[in-house]
DNA sequence: CTGTTAGCGCATTCAG
DNA sequence: CTGAATGCGCTAACAG
């Protein structure tokens, strides 16, 4: 800067000032400061810039727990889309589901002083990530709600996504619904099973625990255990899947030489047309999520909030692909 | 950092050589340090560290043009988890295959100092990534070879990939086989292209325009080639495809009224094999692109190659879903 | 409108 | 083994 400034015949702070468009400084000068930053290739260094700031680094941090998720990188393009709109630069790190790596990347973004953090925590307990325990940096989690710590944090409507689902096959006539999902410990993963629930007492049944299955992680487990369900003595008609995993297991076992179940699930996925089996799936824009949860965080780092904690639910749609449920006879379909 | 040092009755200097484990600190000095560090929640930061020590950032920047892509989500996986284990941490942007936001996220990097950058380049022309232009710091490409500039880069056997898919179907007694694939500039298309004619030309065959289709860049544009193709008076009785969102697209147009036509392709992607549909992939793992990439710039970084540019070239592996290809009877199987 | 002074938090350099 | 001085590149805060 200082040789930009000596080019010019000016001080570096008029270099500065020329920079940042600060109106301050005469329409000639600075032409002249620009003239010599361009001679020069001349280019701000921001490191220093944020030290000086103290504050702010116009860097916003996201941390996921599986980035290969399809949904996850959804996500970060979310909150890619809306920090570069703020002229803000996304650093992004994958957990795993590790809580050890969490902390890591946490604290990494932490003393790098990025402005907010975007976190889909690995565990359930979120005190770590407390205002107080990030140097005052804001953190909003996204996809599942704050414990142990007051959060800002943007979800989806696990619940009415799964009742809605559900009650599709209610209303088709089903009665004997089976349940797949992963660890019921996952927020999402309980919420859906009580939406789950909800939908079947609406219809007067209740969940069958033979039929019931968590702890489903990947598709070749999900498959498993529906073939497992389905091969029992007076098995169930259709299956709800809490998320695409497990619907994709559940496609797989139902394609096969198995007794054909209708099928409904949670998350919508790129195929789901083409796989030659009816799905009612509870839809959400993934995107939406890492958009609303950047707005939050550049909300509290304006600090144009009031401070409370607030909570964005995003809604899901329901879809349906390939031919519509066929209306099982009214009763209950013996196999 | 003043604070610490007080603390514990040492200089501000001890402190910053207990937190390095420089090995000139007396073991007990150390210990008295990191307790006051841990008492008062000290956290080195990041950005005066990188600032004093003029380059490096520990920061290792990655420009992708679609992150929606799952093959752009694997490779910022490979990049993330390498630099992670150099301690680096990755900062990631996405072009929307747009060269004006190419240019900005690279200056925004370069500005931020990071130690290197990872591109997969929206354009042609790289002379904007020459070390020279950015301070210094070096670039590697991804997925496609530098031109206008001296660049390390990591790219895909598009070539053989593609020979390889399409001999497939030549050895299947093909003879009629159509092209589909995006934008011929791109050299990933124009390589698989190559390819494709290469094992014509070793059946005695070439490519035959009508059945040649570029510029389709989505599964409906690829769907709607592969229609018309396979609608001509003489239609292909296979096609190869040059990824997988026209892999995809001509899945769609097979598995309706249309004659039956054998496909292969470049790309494998999830589900290819429960779309009912036999279908031969050139596959890779574009973690492994990303993994080489940063590789590739780790050694640059530090010096320990001898300045040529390096190019590396990921090999592709021929996989095969669904029902084995029926081999036509001898001769030119007419409709 | 422009320049001067001072310091952000740390680590290299040189003295103890 | 430890400490003091110095400056990385930039920009508030205060002069002029």
């Amino acid at each position: 800067m200082a040789d930009v400034a000596r080019h010019a015949g000016v001080a570096p702070m008029t270099v500065s000032r020329a920079l940042q468009d600060d109106p301050r400084v005469a329409p000639s000068t600075r032409v002249k400061v620009l003239a010599s930053v361009a001679a020069l290739g001349y280019r701000l260094n921001e490191v220093a810039r944020s030290l000086r700031a103290g504050q702010s680094s116009d860097l916003l941090g996201l941390v996921v727990t599986n980035l290969a998720n399809p949904f996850y990188a959804q996500l970060a393009l979310g909150v890619e889309s809306l920090a570069a709109e703020h002229g803000m630069t996304m650093v992004l790190g994958n957990t795993a589901e590790d809580h050890g790596r969490e902390r890591e990347l946490v604290d990494n973004l932490v003393s790098r002083r990025v402005s907010g953090i975007v976190v889909v925590p690995a565990g359930n307990d979120h005190s770590h990530l407390r205002p107080s325990a990030l140097d005052g940096i804001p953190a909003v989690l996204a996809t599942r709600p704050p414990s142990g710590a007051d959060l800002d944090c943007v979800l989806v409507d696990d619940f009415g996504g799964a009742t809605a689902a559900t009650r599709r096959l209610t209303e088709a006539g089903h009665r004997r619904i089976g349940f797949l999902g992963p660890l019921p410990g996952l927020w999402t993963s309980a919420e859906r099973f009580r939406g789950f629930g909800a939908a079947l007492a609406e219809a007067g049944l209740e969940p069958d625990e033979r039929y019931v299955r968590f702890g489903l992680r990947d598709v070749r487990a999900a498959e498993h255990a529906a073939r497992e369900i389905l091969s029992l003595p007076d098995p169930p008609t259709a299956l709800f899947t809490a998320n695409n995993r497990n619907t994709i297991g559940a496609v797989r076992a139902v394609t096969d030489a198995h007794p054909a179940a209708a099928l409904a699930g949670f998350d919508d996925f790129e195929f789901a047309d083409m796989l030659g089996v009816p799905l009612t799936l509870a839809a959400y824009d993934p995107a939406e999520i890492g958009v609303q949860a950047t707005q939050l965080l550049i909300d509290r780092i304006a600090q144009t909030d009031d401070g409370t904690p607030r909570r964005i639910v995003v809604p899901t749609t329901l879809t349906h692909h390939g031919q519509p449920h066929p209306r099982l006879p009214s009763g209950d379909p013996s196999p």
